[in-house]
DNA sequence: AATGAATGAGTCTTCATTCAT
DNA sequence: AATGAATGAAGACTCATTCAT
């Protein structure tokens, strides 16, 4: 697929180069042109427009993202431990891609409301695998039977983004994957002693 | 106060109301002018540049938010009744004033880094604040002794944070107060049964 | 007549010194109020507008300036030495009053067309005096009978105001007084050897 | 040339037109823009910014006038021809051209001190031209030994520009190049009779 | 398919001037 | 006479998008 459309992907890579380096607002599209090598005008044969651009780059790595740890959980054998690794590969792979979790955490929030639907559809696939995920422990009774779903998942998907926006704006000065089991022990067990 | 500065506050009000009904790009100087019932330059006589307006109502309005939230809780007698109050008010007063609420969520993300470092300076003395509740619980046993403090609060304000933005982006159509009781019980307990 | 009006004085030595400090472009009203101690209102009550204080800055200063040169240019018995004395004056003056020369060679000039215009009227009577030695140089003999008088004059004016010009550009570098015999003798006798 | 980068043209020519008829200050981007029959921006695909655009007329207008006195003064055989020919093409190429007189002789002196210091440097090979002549003059004994060079040339510099300023104040209501040898003859011999 | 020159709508901010006190 | 808070008009510049080549 690549080898078909190389500049489509060319623009895609350099979209969250450019977007990482430079920030939302400092990224004209004749910078990201440039950046992967094209005309301006070239841009245009291969998205509708900018906005387009953008979502496709969420759309896009989001969707190797969610794969991942969709396939992951659907190799653990129950809830508890799908959660874990979805804990950690969440946080493992925007660790391991600091432009990306640059551009997912801080840039690409800085956009209109239409693209922040349009990113919100992205993560829904996401979102539900949470809340399946849950679902999944409630009726295996790993979970307990009187949790709201998607609360759960709200708090889940909540400390999660949280976390990993702090060590973006706290510019990757410590190390995150360290703390998964300390996350998945508090979503697990909560506060209580 | 208010009486000594009318059009500071006029100014301050204008813009919560035209930035939740325009969203942040929507919003131009002379179109918060206008609201407010004051010429254009009369604004730079308050604030000296259209992000000062914004951080500005963000300091004032989350001001009082945390104000509110520091008393009530201050009257709790131990750590989990604080956690609820805390998780209790936050709901409470965004729930309260939906504007408010489209600004802090939605709309002051869309800021420029700049204004995302100020708008964090701002928060910095409510998450301290859950920090001391959460090590006050730890000290008087409440609360696990290995609890990652950070981490801790991190979680809360996570999932208070993503519970009022995905109430925001569905139109404010569900009560939120009412699911403050499994919101703490989640913190507390966590997911095992 | 200084004691009458206080305020009215203050307002143009304030002029004066903001401009030179801060040049045409850089002299709001607002700032030559605060340098003169008064409200921004008052320089209304005393200047029609912003351009009248312009003026009045070069009417008075240019005035001073004219009319000393004038008394004692009529103390000198003849032509050759009054316009020696011309010089020396013309360039002396300025010479003491860094500010002032800012002002007139620099920064007035920076100003619109109608601004010129009557700063060219106040500066009529001056061009006058120097027609007036001209042609007394001609009458006496001293001067040669076909010489074009108004363009004598542009020669002579054009020059000093060229040379005053060069040594305010030059940031007042040399030392200005000192070439004035000069001068004189290249416009008693020319280039030729 | 000119067909090689016609909008460039096209923006010089209506830059000069448009400061001749609404001065300086009344010369918009916008307003050159629809005299060059090009938009806003393409003005911004030339030219830095504004004050580039009144730099590069100068530039540009002025070395035209600069390069065609080099050329003419160099095929004269003494000082005394050259100096003439520099006086005679200096008053003839702006007495031809009324708009560019204007903008050099008044719309541009309006402009702030950066571009001052910009404009100074385009006329400085011009008064080194002079200082040249001056010198070639002192050597073949044609004008006098203890003649001070820069004085010499800012009386030269200050008269002629002196007379073309006049001329284009007093609306070109009389013709300049007439007095030519009058103004080398008072150049050349002073006023001494 | 690719280019890149050209377009032109859109906005924050300054500052001379006014006028109620 | 004096104040100074309030006014509001005015303009340079950017950048997403188009289209002739």
């Amino acid at each position: 697929m690549k080898s078909n459309k190389p500049k489509y992907n060319q623009i895609i890579e350099a979209a969250v180069k450019v977007i990482a380096e430079n920030g939302y607002h400092g990224s004209q599209v004749s910078k990201i042109a440039k950046a992967a090598g094209v005309a301006d005008g070239t841009i245009y044969l291969y998205f509708k427009n900018k906005e387009d651009i953008l979502v496709t780059v969420f759309k896009e790595k989001m969707g190797q993202f969610i794969e991942e740890i969709a396939l992951a959980t659907s190799m653990q054998e129950n809830a508890e431990k799908k959660l874990f690794t979805l804990i950690d590969l969440h946080i493992r792979q925007l660790e391991k891609n600091h432009d990306l979790a640059i551009v997912t955490q801080l840039e690409l929030r800085q956009s209109n409301y239409t693209l922040r639907r349009q990113i919100n559809a992205v993560l829904k696939p996401y979102l539900t695998m949470i809340d399946v995920i849950i679902g999944e422990g409630i009726e295996t009774k790993q979970f307990r039977e009187d949790i709201n779903v998607p609360l759960m998942r709200q708090m889940i998907f909540g400390t999660l983004d949280e976390i990993v926006t702090n060590w973006v704006m706290k510019e990757h000065k410590y190390n995150l994957v360290d703390q998964v089991p300390q996350i998945h022990a508090l979503l697990i067990h909560g506060l209580r002693s």
